[in-house]
DNA sequence: TAAAATAGGAGAATATATATCTTATTTTCA
DNA sequence: TGAAAATAAGATATATATTCTCCTATTTTA
């Protein structure tokens, strides 16, 4: 019921790359900075080049950036982007996954939820995200 | 991002006692109907007890009975009587999870959705969930 | 008091998440 | 043109969490 924490990287990734679109920035400096294990991060990095979130420049003064305004790059996008399509229950994506989908009850609530749910993802974009105050909620 | 097999044993669990509110049910016939492991459904079940969603009975003719009204259990409440509160990120639930949470600007989202999505899922009893028609939902 | 049920703790097996390492490729610039 | 600096990609190791089982204790009925 949680993200991982290569996602959680991936969203401090983006917020890191969305501070800093004037320029190509190296993955030593993003793991610094986001305290994030630099090769780890790098595969990271791949999966948001492959889902058009970042593009990467190989070589000497190589590096990422940003493809995309922070404005059209929502929390969905890079959650989707690290762990694929999201849903509550495996059977949601692939009802082969339990044998009772087609009889069972809750199967259309797991539909329903995933769609609320992924609206709420895409409430929120990186524009906005980065425009936030850091946060001043004392819970908990 | 998922729910555990175990929160989706307790569901359907729940979801036959309410099936079956006239009497006490043995888990080995919980566990046949609902194709879960009887063991691993016994812990689970002592969850809900905990969790005041079932009672149970000890002894010959024991066995397990819903605890109260299945309009008064919620999505929520069988899903945080098995994995506890539910949060998309660790640092919701507890700050020292994380040492940027203080400058995030992530970490007040976190907390927005959680209380977001807590909403979704008390909308749903399993009054109305056992009223629910067979899906015929077609995806996928 | 024997049989049938749950309670609870410990632990084994399996799967997933979290990294790391190594080699290949690309690019820059002296 | 070649050395250095960067990403790309695959393989593999390590840690953690999930899933499930087993054993013994306790309770209840007849």
């Amino acid at each position: 019921m949680q993200i991982t924490r290569e996602t959680d990287y991936a969203i401090r990734c983006v917020l890191y790359l969305t501070s800093r679109t004037d320029r190509v920035v190296m993955v030593d400096e993003i793991s610094r900075e986001m305290a994030a294990p630099k090769s780890f991060l790098a595969k990271i990095l791949q999966k948001l080049v492959k889902a058009d979130i970042a593009r990467s420049f190989r070589g000497v003064k190589g590096g990422f950036q940003l493809s995309r305004e922070p404005r059209d790059i929502t929390l969905l996008d890079v959650i989707e982007a690290v762990e694929g399509s999201i849903a509550l229950n495996a059977c949601v994506l692939d009802r082969t996954a339990c044998g009772f989908s087609s009889t069972c009850a809750v199967h259309p609530i797991w539909i329903g939820l995933r769609a609320e749910f992924n609206e709420l993802l895409k409430k929120h974009n990186f524009a906005d995200i980065a425009g936030t105050k850091p946060s001043s909620d004392r819970e908990p």
